[in-house]
DNA sequence: CTTGCTACTCTTTTT
DNA sequence: GAGTAGCAAG
């Protein structure tokens, strides 16, 4: 308790007001750095610590599981891990997925429901065009799958769906039979969580008094990134006893396209008159300089409350805004700087983070790492749970679970190779839903017979699917694991003999660890835990190396030193948001959340190429570097335009006729007296090419080709 | 039913 | 330029 109040004691006034706030509805708006979560996660303490609340009365909804445990473990070294046991903290998925479970029956779903990932909801999609005959060319499915998400997430139906314009048409027809898939299929997809929560509540006054009563106390972290859905269930739960605790920041929302609105901040006043606003605008994280960075680059966006972001911790280096001819260069400069940072002992490689606009800008990076041999830490990209192998393991499982999930079953009834083809599967299939009843049963009861080996391979496929089910009650998760990997013959399928065999082989071993880690764990909750963790909830806090990972996932992190490479027009703001005001916010917002995860050194990039689709081609740098003040960067980025004034001539050298003629812009060149640059123009002239060059040591030159002894470099 | 070839999309961001 | 879907041949 003493620890408890020492704690306390470590927050600033404003902070501590916040911490111990009345019971009422509150929000508190702050800006990055300022300790937001660990007000959250003080309140959480302070109410079981001092004010004696049961911990089983207060749920905390976090963003990640990953800020979920390191908010119960910081609660259990205030108050006692005994406390903490009981606590419901989680992402809005985890928690719902919980309750779902907990009250399947009176949510009209069977409590071994399988969760189905951005994977598996796109194969239902496109079973859903089959089934509607409809051409999966001109109805993309990734884009009527967006439309279905946007509606789940505004709790629309597929009865309530209006459609305001033909694809909606097609996406309303296509939302209904996807949804009958899933229920078919005993599964929900990532929205369903939530929307079936919601509902449940809504139509189940008993299960919604119990939930209301047993919850005191509702906290969310980062409420600027919650949808409809999620509100609605906040504003649900937190019903009674009208104890809401939430944190965020406008200015960090960033998940506007998967239905997070800010202006939930807005009905939150709304709905809670009285609801207390608290805002905190001292930063604990980063120098003034960066500080001063961020609020110019986020100013700019309209219709924002300004916080003003003050530290005390001095000002620190300026900011790097560096001109690097292409990613691969990018890249080295990126390897080469670290390198330096910690001979220099400026700071350990763990502190170190290189930030990216997409998974695909990786790539050169880790290149660089590799070529340098610098481990390094990659978060996202392919991620550990959609890989084939992950995946197919887990379809295994799944359909043990799930004997309905049709799903998982067809990824898998022929992997490895049993001489189950697709025909024979359909007319499993088939037979299945003419029955209603699963495969499985059909299998069993002997309903179906293909003729010849098929038919005999089905036999034994069914067979030892319904021993794997029996077995289910009896072995644990990873002793199931092990007895299914031995007995689907998946293993040697795997292991082929190839490295790459064996690579997959070793993950499909670190899933085992999961598996074995889970102890006496329900196999349902099992799947559930796998289907929902996140990318950086497998970061590796222990390992000392850099970490390469996106803005987005940059969310919530700090690092000492860091790197935002690919800032030209295109790539941020992205080349598929530049024509919605509102989308270039939200782009703003993202550079900003980058810029404000420094704590000391920043690095800001600009490749003059980048390539993309194979061909690459020039960029000009991204407009939000135009905003940065002089008096925090120590050099100021160049439009293409701006390269060439400095000290452009005719350059009239050695009569020597250039090597190769027909220059490009994005050509990368090199001059016997000028050194090496950048081909910006290149205008044909009679029996000559009249070429605008940028000299990254010389400054920007006029030149003939034929005259100047100009030569392209090769890439 | 499997294998191997060709043609075509693809790049946002994620629970 | 790569990964994959679709198709033809074995």
């Amino acid at each position: 308790m003493d620890y408890m109040l020492a704690f306390l004691e470590g927050l600033n006034s404003k902070q501590r007001a916040a911490v111990e706030a009345k019971d009422g509805p509150t929000l508190v708006l702050a800006g990055p750095g300022s300790g937001k979560t660990r007000v959250l996660t003080s309140r959480i303490a302070y109410l079981i610590g001092l004010r004696g609340i049961a911990p089983y009365r207060i749920m905390a909804v976090t963003f990640t599981n990953k800020a979920a445990r390191e908010m119960r473990d910081r609660i259990a070294q205030l108050v006692g891990a005994s406390k903490t046991a009981d606590l419901m903290i989680g992402t809005f998925h985890s928690i719902c997925a919980r309750l779902l479970r907990r009250e399947a029956a009176r949510a009209g779903l069977d409590r071994d429901f399988s969760i189905y990932d951005a994977d598996d909801q796109l194969s239902v999609v496109k079973a859903a065009l089959a089934d509607l005959k409809l051409d999966e060319k001109k109805y993309k499915p990734a884009s009527i799958h967006a439309a279905i998400s946007a509606a789940k997430n505004e709790l629309i139906t597929p009865e309530e769906y209006r459609a305001e314009s033909y694809f909606q048409e097609i996406a309303g027809r296509v939302y209904a039979r996807y949804n009958a898939i899933l229920r078919a299929n005993n599964a929900l997809d990532f929205d369903d969580l939530i929307m079936e929560t919601v509902r449940l509540l809504r139509s189940d006054p008993i299960v919604c008094e119990r939930v209301r009563e047993r919850y005191l106390h509702v906290l969310v972290d980062e409420f600027q990134d919650t949808n409809l859905a999620q509100y609605a269930l906040i504003k649900l739960i937190a019903g009674r006893h009208r104890s809401l605790f939430c944190v965020g920041d406008a200015d960090q929302s960033i998940y506007a396209w998967r239905g997070a609105d800010y202006r939930n901040v807005l009905r939150l006043r709304e709905d809670y008159p009285d609801l207390t606003v608290i805002t905190l605008e001292q930063n604990y994280r980063s120098t003034q300089t960066i500080l001063d960075a961020a609020m110019s680059v986020i100013r700019k966006n309209p219709n924002r409350i300004h916080i003003n972001l003050s530290t005390q911790r001095g000002h620190g280096p300026k900011i790097a805004v560096r001109e690097l001819f292409n990613e691969d260069e990018e890249a080295q400069f990126v390897v080469d700087t670290i390198e330096e940072l910690v001979r220099q002992k400026a700071a350990e490689p763990g502190e170190i983070a290189v930030m990216y606009r997409t998974n695909a800008q990786s790539r050169p990076l880790e290149e660089a790492f590799i070529r340098a041999g610098m481990p390094y830490r990659l978060v996202g990209a392919t991620r550990f749970y959609a890989r084939k192998e992950i995946k197919d393991v887990l379809a295994y499982l799944r359909i043990i679970n799930n004997p309905a999930d049709a799903v998982s079953l067809k990824r898998i009834i022929n992997v490895p190779p049993r001489g189950i083809g697709e025909k024979t599967y359909e007319q499993l299939q088939n037979t299945a839903q003419a029955l209603g009843v699963s495969c499985l049963d059909v299998l069993n009861r002997g309903e179906f017979s293909a003729p010849g080996r098929a038919g005999r391979a089905l036999q034994e496929f069914g067979a030892r699917w319904a021993q794997w089910v029996r077995l289910r009650g009896e072995l644990s998760v990873g002793q199931l694991f092990d007895y299914v990997l031995q007995t689907s013959g998946y293993e040697e399928y795997l292991r082929d003999g190839s490295a790459e065999g064996e690579d997959r082989w070793a993950n499909v071993l670190a899933l085992r660890n999961v598996a074995v880690e889970a102890g006496d764990t329900m196999l349902s909750e099992f799947l559930s835990n796998v289907a929902l963790v996140s990318d950086v909830d497998n970061y590796d806090e222990t390992a000392n190396a850099p970490t390469l990972l996106t803005l987005h996932a940059a969310k919530g992190l700090e690092f000492k030193v860091v790197f935002i490479v690919g800032l030209v027009e295109g790539v941020l703001p992205h080349s598929r948001n530049l024509d919605d005001p509102e989308q270039i916010a939200e782009e703003r917002r993202l550079m900003y959340v980058g810029i404000t995860r420094a704590k000391e050194r920043l690095y800001l990039l600009r490749p003059f190429r980048r390539s993309q689709w194979g061909d690459s081609e020039i960029t000009e740098p991204s407009r939000f570097l135009a905003d940065l003040p002089d008096s925090v960067v120590d050099s100021k980025p160049r439009k293409n335009s701006e390269l060439l004034q400095a000290t452009a001539t005719w350059q009239s050298a050695p009569a020597k006729p250039s090597a190769n003629s027909r220059f490009k812009p994005g050509d990368k060149v090199v001059h016997p007296r000028f050194g090496q640059g950048l081909v910006l123009r290149s205008t044909p002239t009679r029996d000559d090419e009249e070429v605008e060059v940028f000299f990254f040591d010389a400054g920007g030159k006029r030149l003939s080709a034929a005259m100047s002894g100009l030569r392209k470099l090769k890439e």
